[in-house]
DNA sequence: AAAACTCTTTCTTTCGAAAATCAGACATGT
DNA sequence: ACATGTCTGATTTTCGAAAGAAAGAGTTTT
């Protein structure tokens, strides 16, 4: 008896692809587990008990196990199994200055090789993302769907920002460093939804503005102060409420 | 009948560590494959040969092969198995500018942090280099295992201008890129010896003694021409020996 | 001859069981 | 009581076989 590898063949939004092994579906699974914080930070990942969930074998386990590892979302010990990386705020630092480094790269490139195209895409982005945002501050309860459709048209707007700096290898660990830094904004962690705190689409706007009116020290200073704002915010947060 | 496990105990030189799992071994001695060009760039990989030639099964081998992949060591066709990741102008551009962006940020920080042992380190990590370069160019005949020595200790040097950057992140990833890189300048593909052409003894030097001096700016920029330097030269040879 | 189809071969991917290892409980001796 | 050693159950890691998919050869059809 086999899974017969009919996978979900919808290209859905969002950036995410249909996966074309089962190991590629336990890798995409298993990331917006960990990611979404279904399970917690520090928390065993047992071979059983995701066979069980996913209702795969240990092989294509294992593989996404692997790939989640050189990630950082995953840690594991020699003959110990696999667990959720742990977090802390060291770690939310390094990757928080990290990502500066690279997306403020990134983005310098981007301005600099960026075209109507790059615009009208940052443009579309930052209307879904404020859209969306709008929608949710006017609504009283706060679904896990509309919730991650947020985090999904956040996603998409850095990613536009960055779009055409012409380097797989800066957007590929943009890529990674925004998984990573997820983690650190869950309500689950900070206790609080998102957008409440600060005037985040102001500040997604004016980097946007100085992206397009090519003002690129000023454009990388916003894009720099807008992440370490986050943090600072979630690093206060932990401070009071984590012993 | 089964692979006992019994690893290699011996803490080598050079900044390799026992494997502990023979996922771990196949890791290892796949990449060291990779990158001193035993299997050529673009070589299929092909499942069976491994298993014979490591003595290994699918399953430790095809960890290996994931990991290698998420580090662009290996690629990988949907249902077609595994190949090494092919060489190319571009890719070693974006890799050397990705390694200087890296490198460069962490020099700056060690700069900042380095103390006295982090001077001694790379006192001796240079002196230790500069010695295998002067034994191999007095030598007619260059060995194999001259060759990688060599490689080692220049591994050795750049990791320790770098060593007291305070981010895991930055020395992981300055590791990778260095793999990544590693393999242009293998004399199977550019024809010639290292340390040949240009002063690099000197080059070194300079780096090391700006450092020293705690001259950021200057460190930095010494550091980023030797990388572009070198990029140049293999994209040079490239152009003239590849149609 | 080109296109479409089937068959065969080759290889990857997945599975579930077997082996190895670890952690903790229990017992033994000092 | 405190080490020290052994056993036991749980868990990971590895293996080899079986299933599935792709590429190419050969065959038939248009």
């Amino acid at each position: 008896m086999r899974n017969t590898l009919e996978l979900g063949k919808s290209t859905e939004a969002g950036g995410v692809k249909a996966p074309e092994t089962l190991a590629a579906l336990a890798y995409q699974r298993l990331r917006q587990d960990i990611i979404t914080g279904v399970f917690a930070p520090g928390q065993p990942l047992r071979l059983e008990l995701l066979r069980q969930r996913y209702g795969l074998s240990f092989s294509p386990l294992r593989e996404a196990l692997n790939r989640l590892q050189t990630e950082r979302l995953v840690a594991s010990a020699a003959l110990r199994g696999f667990s959720v990386a742990a977090v802390s705020t060291e770690e939310m630092w390094d990757a928080t200055e990290t990502r500066i480094l690279i997306e403020s790269e990134a983005l310098r490139r981007s301005i600099e090789y960026g075209d109507d195209d790059w615009e009208a895409r940052i443009v579309s982005t930052f209307h879904s993302l404020d859209l969306q945002a709008r929608r949710m501050t006017n609504s009283e309860t706060v679904s896990m769907e509309e919730l991650s459709a947020l985090e999904a048209r956040h996603k998409d707007f850095h990613g536009a920002l960055i779009a055409k700096c012409r380097s797989r290898r800066l957007i590929d660990l943009a890529d990674q460093l925004y998984a990573e830094t997820q983690r650190y904004r869950l309500p689950t962690l900070t206790g609080k939804t998102p957008a409440t705190s600060r005037n985040i689409a102001g500040e997604h706007r004016q980097i946007m503005e100085a992206a397009f009116a090519r003002n690129t020290d000023e454009a990388v200073a916003l894009l720099t102060a807008h992440y370490r704002r986050t943090s600072e915010s979630i690093e206060r947060f932990m401070a009071e409420h984590m012993s």
